[in-house]
DNA sequence: GTAAGTGCAAATGATTTGCAGATGT
DNA sequence: ACATCTGCAAATCATTTGCACTTAC
């Protein structure tokens, strides 16, 4: 979705180190979608183009990448790893009732961090992590059965 | 650590399912340490005084336990989830310098979901989340680190 | 040419599951 | 008595590792 975001994450590669078909074939892939990807999924989309990929290959370039501060993953709940690109602080909101994995404001979380300097002198590093809750819509529907509930007995 | 609470868990188990060995020796287990314990150690721990107890049993009685809102448990970066009573919100710094887990005030968190309903209505229900970072010394370590290695060239 | 990267298969660590038998209420 | 729990062993899911071979630079 993005060439020259692509181009330059290619030039970034090469700088911090070699530019092989799994590394090139999973900045690819993150940068033509913008969802949170797990390594499995990665390795499906990889193996479509290129079928020797290895899995461990994944594994071990998602790794490489991150180390070159290229991509970044957060764990969401139980399940695997996410992975996607190193494009700034954003944090996941996780409905724990339909599953939709929502972008949260980042001013919101500017002010955890400066809250929890101040309080305890904790410096938060972490650019991604996960809050579990409600989406508006579920949030909504388990009020409105709540309701229903109370004027039903 | 807290007898009374422990014979209250234990109320309250029975009102909502079967008081069992292994999970009589969990809540004992959790309400003896306010450390956060990995299902492995909680195994550890209730195997050294009843040694017939399964692993297994010991993930499906803290499932169990989970359901009836007696525990809860987190996820802390890459590790096994980590196990504790269900006593009210708190959070956790993860310093991932040195390792520790700090409790979080609560406040700065009811701010951030105080801060997420108003902004785009997400109900947080997490009562319990990890926040990667460095704690107050690590931190001051880092900047003492750069000082240095500023003034030496 | 050479170190870095890869494929493969097998190991690891955490957790889950099917089923037959034991146990709490 | 009867559903609920448990023990066991084997399965599963996500990820890692050792080693010989290949490739990017």
């Amino acid at each position: 979705m993005n060439e020259a975001r692509l181009l330059s994450l290619l030039e970034a590669l090469r700088a911090k180190g070699r530019v092989t078909t799994a590394r090139r074939a999973l900045l690819e892939s993150l940068s033509h979608s913008d969802r949170h990807r797990t390594a499995e999924d990665l390795a499906d989309d990889v193996r479509a183009a290129f079928p020797a990929v290895h899995r461990a290959t994944i594994y071990r370039s998602l790794e490489a990448l991150t180390e070159m501060g290229l991509i970044e993953h957060t764990h969401l709940g139980h399940g695997p790893a996410v992975y996607h690109l190193a494009e700034g602080a954003h944090h996941h909101l996780v409905c724990e009732a339909c599953g939709a994995v929502i972008e949260a404001p980042a001013t919101v979380f500017e002010d955890l961090s400066r809250g929890l300097r101040l309080a305890c002198g904790f410096e938060v590093t972490s650019r991604h992590f996960a809050v579990m809750g409600r989406c508006r819509t579920c949030a909504e529907l388990a009020a409105a059965r709540l309701t229903a509930g109370r004027s039903g007995g």
